[in-house]
DNA sequence: CATGGAATCGTAATGATTCCTATTTAAAAG
DNA sequence: CTTTTAAATAGGAATCATTACGATTCCATG
């Protein structure tokens, strides 16, 4: 997802343009990989050192709720990423060092065909974990 | 796994026969879920209510380590459940209300032919969330 | 530029998990 | 059955990520 694409988001949703949600999305938008609030904080640290936490965490979770981020967890933290494309549902490999992802357009629920009568299903995660070609070496 | 299967890696790996031990083992092979340490805290209100979240933890990743339990993660907090058939992979479907669970034979990864050239996997994680047919009443 | 509500800051609070040290216990040895 | 010793535990403090909150600042609209 583009800059632009996540403003107009934003702004059909009647929240303001300001300096932290820029550079947040601006983070994000140049980092291919799943990021954590910290990572956001460090990046912070010239254009508003002061950031808090609570807005941080409040933007990450409206980014999350507009399906302009997407959300995992890993080693017990929460990460963010870009939502990449998202008309198309795909799954990702995860770099367990840096974080950073690969799209793998299949998905198991088209595959495979569970029976689970009298369940109400909500959801799904599929991810594969390891290391890529950069952390390899 | 049963509670003999359970002890017999313990004993195989020098681990001591503790109460500890044996009530949460216990608990785990009653219940066919996913459980928080907070759970097992709360079952040990009677045989030992003065047991240490550090004895429930480390057990809990003593158990894991040798394959006796298996652990996932469910809104922001760690759950454990007696692994149910060490020899065969298999996933989940797990209700996000009381995190009772059903087995799912397929794994995406004998299906999904993924290419992920110089890429190192490690894991991959498939897990279906919903409501089981209890919680849906 | 005045106004009102949204957004933020700074810090305190929370909840889950881990660390630390003195004490207790399992089980092996005598 | 006692002694011995390393493993296991209790209790509480510490840590880490995340959230809550009151006071202040900022964005957009008129």
């Amino acid at each position: 997802m583009t800059l632009d694409e996540a403003w107009r988001i934003l702004r059909e949703n009647q929240y303001k343009r300001t300096k932290n949600r820029d550079s947040i999305l601006h983070f994000f938008s140049k980092n291919d990989r799943y990021l954590t609030a910290l990572d956001i904080r460090n990046f912070m640290e010239n254009e508003n050192p002061g950031i808090s936490f609570d807005t941080i965490y409040r933007n990450l979770t409206t980014f999350t709720e507009l399906g302009i981020l997407e959300e995992t967890e890993l080693g017990g933290e929460r990460r963010f990423r870009m939502h990449c494309d998202p008309g198309v549902h795909h799954h990702h490999f995860i770099c367990t060092s840096c974080g950073k992802t690969r799209n793998i357009p299949h998905c198991p629920m088209d595959i495979i065909t569970v029976h689970l009568p009298n369940h109400e299903v909500e959801g799904h995660k599929f991810e594969i974990y390891g290391k890529c070609p950069t952390c390899v070496a």
